[in-house]
DNA sequence: AAGACTAGGTGTACGGCGTACACTTGTCAA
DNA sequence: TTGACAAGTGTACGCCGTACACCTAGTCTT
């Protein structure tokens, strides 16, 4: 008598349970292989039972993106605007490198969630309050893309590594057809070769066109401040 | 007697009219609409009769890229190299919209195809022929990214047109936690109601962001020229 | 003319997917 | 005790990509 034995049973689910889980599956087993009925075997659940806790997979990515975008560091706070972004996008990257899926997600969502508009929304107070005028911030949020979260999408993954031969042997067939890609691979490889791992630093590349961008910003934001005209949306310097 | 008329026999499929098919496919009812058993119902077909000409769908994808590609018009001869990128950006670009799907397939490629290689290919030469070192084209291109075939991707759809009745009590209702978004919001719809269409001049904050990037680009140029010596891979200015 | 070879098109079937819909079960308030 | 409600189940549907065996018509060889 008294309380019985309970059934050992398991936690009941809940959205929270249910994005990480979706978090730790595609982490582990990349997007690709991230289902419903995966993931509910992952939770020990008949499929529909996700559906009582997201409305649709869809829904599902979106509260799979938002879990990424609450990994991202606050702002700092107090510096001047162009480090104060800076630090912010470096953050944001670093979200994301943690979830090798997220960029790619994150590019198919058409409507943004209420956390990733609250991130946009302080990048541009970043911006308005380093000086940059309404018109002008518009215009930035788009130069910056997807750079805002920390990513680019690399249109072909140049990172592959494979056996030095048959990547010499890649390199001369492919030099009559290309002879112009082929004399960057050649220099990165041979950069990389005393190193270690792929050719490319990615990090590396992605702060040097971001620090471009945000140099060429500064540039701009000069000119604003000096003729404050209402800017007809021209090129940045025959303006 | 002589020659029967043939039974009305449709032409015979070869990968070339089934890539034509899919990308017609494809540019009228959207990307999502493409699956192979579609694609053969179009082409009168039985789903496995694709299979003789093209590997599977991912090839398919492939070859549908590189119709949009070949619409590419070619580089202007003799213009300075800014300009040269400047005008072959853009076409690519204007192929590009013609094929709204294009820039989410292209994305979602994982091996570049030949012709999409030929196209890295001849923009490098272009930068090349500038006067760029092959170290810093390289980081060129890693800065350009999708830019180089003329989109970036947009993280979320702001083109929407909807009731100005429901846009305005969405911007009130919004204002109170992102107020920096809505500030700007009101902007490009205050610009926007004398004219007609969506709210954002795509075409114009493409040019924006890459005339910004040619700019930086120039000056990096220069810089370079002064000083040949080989850069560490350091952020533009504090380099 | 006969047979072999082959390229192109067919038919069937499998395993996966997202999810609609009707159901049971467990919990707790009245 | 009842009955409402939330959580989990089971079954089923229509879609997808594609493996595999088959058929058919034309071409090439002898």
């Amino acid at each position: 008598m008294a309380q019985r034995v309970a059934p050992p049973r398991r936690a009941p689910l809940s959205k929270e349970r249910v994005l990480r889980a979706a978090v730790a599956l595609a982490d582990e087993s990349g997007i690709d292989s991230l289902s419903m009925r995966r993931l509910a075997e992952e939770l020990d659940v008949v499929p529909m039972a996700l559906y009582k806790h997201v409305a649709n997979k869809e829904q599902l990515l979106d509260g799979m993106v938002d879990v990424v975008i609450g990994e991202i560091d606050p702002p700092v706070r107090g510096a001047a605007w162009k480090t104060a972004v800076r630090h912010r996008i470096l953050a944001a990257r670093r979200a994301l490198l943690r979830h090798p899926w997220a960029s790619r997600v994150l590019e198919s969502r058409t409507d943004a969630t209420p956390l990733v508009l609250a991130y946009m929304d302080s990048m541009i107070g970043l911006f308005r309050a380093g000086g940059f005028s309404v018109d002008l911030t518009h215009h930035v949020m788009h130069a910056m893309g997807s750079r805002l979260l920390g990513f680019t999408q690399e249109l072909f993954d140049d990172s592959r590594s494979l056996d030095p031969e048959v990547r010499d042997m890649l390199i001369r067939e492919m030099g009559k057809q290309f002879p112009h890609i082929v004399e960057i691979v050649k220099v990165v490889y041979h950069e990389a070769d005393s190193v270690v791992g792929p050719g490319c630093d990615d990090q590396a590349e992605f702060e040097f066109a971001l620090d471009l961008l945000l140099d060429g910003l500064e540039a701009l934001l000069q000119r604003e401040i000096q003729s404050p005209a209402p800017s007809p949306v021209r090129g940045p310097i025959h303006g």
